[in-house]
DNA sequence: TTAACATATTAGAATATGCTAATATGATTA
DNA sequence: TAATCATATTAGCATATTCTAATATGTTAA
């Protein structure tokens, strides 16, 4: 592929590329949320949550709609969500091979 | 998952986070390559290529042998080609939800 | 054994990212 | 309309990442 489609690439893995990011998609992979259900789950200011909320959005990984004073953010791309178990599933891959090079 | 777990994946993503390192592991999709190989094709110098190969071989993304002088890289978890993938379905997706919106 | 080759490592400057604290905006309630 | 609630935005500091230039290490060839 060309040089900008590994910038855009490079642009989605970026936007996963911070734990707070990672934990926000997974609290919403069920179905949408509101903002003030997923604040109390984060462990960072409102601020700085905001701003990763943001980030997904821009990406377009994360989409959102405003009902009233609050908004309800939901997963516009479920490719993510097969990227996070992919990720997950080389993890574990390595922890075992670690445990195996252990025992031997 | 754990707070340990999502920075263990968001480092996954960090690894793929950038254009060159992208390329570099789009490259050997077909099967390990020489760093000579490698290193003309990418458009940054030697010093910074090979920083980036270090970076994909510590997160587990690449391992690599040597053979006299050369050495060669390859993916050591074909997941993160999924992973592009699925990066890439994602971004076509949404190019052709503009070409939508700019129609109408 | 010296020179050349292939790759890795290091230091440091430039840039980008992440965080906090403060403030802004917009909706709701009193 | 004033006060409060829900969320977003901004500025600026702290930290992390990226790049270049220089140098180091190990291998092969003369």
């Amino acid at each position: 592929m060309t040089d900008l489609g590994n910038q855009l690439l490079a642009n989605i893995f970026k936007a996963l590329a911070h734990p707070t990011r990672v934990q926000i998609v997974k609290l919403l992979k069920d179905g949408p949320l509101c903002v003030c259900f997923i604040l109390p789950k984060i462990d960072s200011e409102q601020s700085n949550t905001s701003q990763h909320l943001s980030i997904l959005r821009n990406q377009g990984i994360l989409d959102n709609k405003k009902t009233g004073s609050k908004v309800i953010y939901g997963i516009k791309s479920p490719e993510v969500l097969q990227m996070i178990e992919l990720a997950e599933k080389l993890i574990l891959k390595q922890i075992d091979e670690t445990k195996d090079s252990l025992r031997k």
